[in-house]
DNA sequence: CCGAATCCTACATGATACTG
DNA sequence: CAGTATCATGTAGGATTCGG
């Protein structure tokens, strides 16, 4: 399932459902993506360093944060900066439109908690 | 990461985040396992049998369906009706609170569309 | 410090066939 | 009709090591 990668051009199945319906659902996927939602919600709190993303996402490795950043930069949630001095240091941030997402992250989370509190 | 089966009893690994964190990364992962988001959008319309939800979810299997739609129901999200009579006619539908998690979905229906039209 | 390059394995997903 | 039962497989995810 070629998310993380960059353009899922001509997906094999055609999909029966509805542009609005699939775009939706391919944000679902990514987000559901062991680690994306999680990195992006740490990321509401502030920019952060690579390592410190990593500490903040206990036993991800750097491989796959490498992977989960750049996803979520290439979908134009997060920026990343970087400086050119050594030892250089990367942060990353979340875009507008990254934060646009973590405002609906948010309305979960609390559909979540009141869900918990009301069983 | 034991999520569709039912209780994600002792992870290994030590959670760093609050607790409606964890509720929500968990609910994220659920909703971003495949099929599962795409079958509660379905539900929102109204009722679907068995097969009629197999059918709106292209090149899903019987048994992963199954799995699927268990998965929804031990959550709350989605009931499920039989009638005794044969042949035996099984129903899905929206729980309350599956439907209060389709209100959220739309928000993210919205955000991607928007999304998608300004690029 | 921030990754890239390999290698490897478990699990989620699928295909197919069968049954109450 | 609404599922189970097997079997097969691809790939996401992880462990480890190395490099700019």
């Amino acid at each position: 399932m070629t998310i993380q990668t960059e353009s899922p051009p001509s997906d094999d199945a055609p999909k029966a459902c509805r542009p609005a319906d699939c775009l939706a659902e391919d944000w679902l996927s990514f987000l559901g993506h062991r680690w994306n939602a999680l990195a992006l919600w740490q990321l509401t709190a502030g920019p952060l360093r690579f390592t410190e993303l990593q500490a903040a996402l206990p036993r991800i490795t750097p491989k796959v944060l490498t992977e989960r950043v750049a996803g979520l930069v290439a979908r134009g949630l997060v920026l990343r900066s970087e400086s050119n001095h050594y030892p250089r240091e990367v942060s990353y941030s979340l875009s507008p439109r990254g934060r646009a997402l973590g405002r609906i992250l948010l309305d979960l989370y609390d559909w979540a908690e009141a869900d918990a509190a009301a069983p």
